[in-house]
DNA sequence: CATGAATGAGTGTTCATTCAT
DNA sequence: AATGAATGAACACTCATTCAT
């Protein structure tokens, strides 16, 4: 029961907590001023540290981009199994749109979502953390949609499933361009989006 | 009604083929590399100049994606007219894609597509450029989703229109971004997905 | 005639210059402070010119230092030829050695040269370069040896001139270690220990 | 008499160790990486103990080459003095060079050396540090060569003992160079050339 | 109109040194 | 005595922009 309290994980935690004020800066940093604006000096500053310490804990710029990726992979695939238990899709996908768009700084949102795609095209390593993050989620997808109704699912055939799940992450990742690039489109006409979208692929 | 009667047009049509040169340069050159990584010495040697030159027809770097996204704004509506004439929407919107994803090197692509609109979050320049862009196309889709059958538009109500606008234009964003993240996706399973959305939402 | 005012020249004449002035400051400031304590910024500011401009003319601070080595190459060789018409040999090296020990800025000295040879330990091509020019440097010497004395040579036996020049090269370069280690070692002794050194190899 | 009655040589004592500890790991680090290339927490790695530990026993890392400096000179003079009993110069003078260049990693050696002298030509105290050692291995050579030949020695003139020092040291310092400038040189040739300087200076 | 040499502020990153624990 | 996290002032190098020619 004192597990947690063992010297081992205390040192550990509190590297652990420097990771995470560094992921949490960065990510601010990257949202407010895109990934090449952003100087390490900025993420230090912001993360209340200096320049070097940044540098005890990740081995560069990339390796942050990265980890805030990897980082990302678990809340999303924690955001598709809670669709198991949602009552309505429609309502569900909307709302997840809007705590996309409006995440707190220490979540990855449409702004850092498109910095990153954009960064992609040139760094292989983020590339290929971006490529798994996606499939993972995609699988996720899939599982859902092919489950069972009774079990929260909507009870697809494994093939419709699998070309369902990217009609899906393609829409999804075209409304967080959509919030870049549009910004003060109303609410209203999005969620009309969504419920237009959703009715059609769900209707019969 | 000569051309040697108006000096000031020949001129201007030197600086306009420059431009068109510096323009297509540009794009090249982002396509490629990227927009940051994209020098000014590079995007003048490959317009065959100078880097002073380049100054000489845009103010900034900033201003040569401006004019691209402006530029794009043209030949996006002569795409969307030509749906007019297309026999079948879905393969019209496949091909648009394969179009859009491997583009010519004088046509905004999917890369350039992120990589400007990542950088609007930044630039208001360039994000009020890309509204405009967007907000004209999406006119443009709903013009043809309400126009008649017989005129070869859907014949949706005004409303309808308008809102499925913004549901296609999502849809591809997010293709664009599908394109860029899994650049490997086998090509059959987009065009499932394609037609897996085209049919939820023309089905009826 | 007028072959070197071709225009052609003159734009190469103005690199060369540029080049020149940089390795100038930069063996300057070299021999000051050490080839990693001098920064980029005091050659730049040396050499009259800003950092940015250094990177036009090298690639990168080892560039430099291997342009030194090479520079340097062509003139240890005019020295060595110089010793087929030194009436004496002994006095030859005494006044060599303090050429190269006092030289002037543009000169390669004692300092520089162990700052060089240090750096080879670390850097392949400084290594490599250094290998090349030490080469080339007993191949002179061992032509000098064993041309006849006549030509103003010693007369030596090819292997016993491939020895010699050995011998030669690594007193001299001994040399400059004694001029760096205890530079306030008298003139005189320095010249008594030359001297019993070329009595004792060239005495029969 | 007994070591617990002097508490504190016993503390001196073990901070001799720690010293020692520091000054061979430094040593071993510097041979390998270069002065400037081997950081001070690779030293305290490889010392086995932290950083911050270091500056206990040094206040900065040019200390610590002052220390090895003035312990190698120690050494030094044991490897003259053995001289004395040495039947053939030629051989032991070989075989001193074999050792230096590939002396074990708490042994100064012919790059360590080198790193030592270009050093000091910007740091003072590492400059009259060398200078001091200098001197007392000259002194050492100075009083060998100046023994009568029963007590092992080369029974020269008291000035010529002085003068030759200087060359042997000369020539010596010039090997260290050579080592590292052409690694690769054959073992024979500088055997050769050994035997020829030595040959020439005690031939008659 | 056109050049390209020149600028200089800015980048990511390193490392000798310090100090709270 | 010992740690190692933290500092911050460097460093080499880049690149959008300017300007003398």
């Amino acid at each position: 029961m004192t597990a947690q309290a063992q010297p081992g994980a205390k040192v550990s935690g509190r590297a652990q907590a420097q990771c995470e004020r560094i992921l949490c800066a960065a990510q601010k940093c990257f949202i407010e001023h895109g990934f090449h604006a952003a100087g390490m000096a900025l993420i230090a500053e912001t993360a209340g540290m200096s320049p070097g310490l940044i540098y005890r804990y990740f081995p560069s710029k990339s390796a942050i981009i990265l980890a805030i990726v990897e980082r990302q992979l678990e809340r999303s695939r924690a955001n598709i199994r809670s669709l198991h238990d949602a009552p309505d899709f429609k309502e569900a996908a909307f709302n997840a749109f809007l705590l996309w768009r409006d995440a707190d700084p220490c979540q990855v949102n449409a702004a850092l979502f498109l910095e990153m795609s954009a960064e992609a095209s040139r760094d292989p390593m983020i590339a290929a953390g971006l490529r798994t993050c996606d499939q993972e989620i995609r699988h996720e997808l899939a599982a859902w949609l092919s489950a069972s109704v009774a079990a929260g699912g909507k009870g697809l055939s494994a093939e419709l499933a699998r070309v369902r799940a990217i009609t899906l992450q393609t829409f999804f990742e075209g409304l967080s361009v959509r919030a870049l690039r549009e910004p003060d489109t109303p609410l209203e006409e999005l969620k009309a989006a969504i419920a237009d979208f959703v009715d059609g692929l769900f209707s019969t």
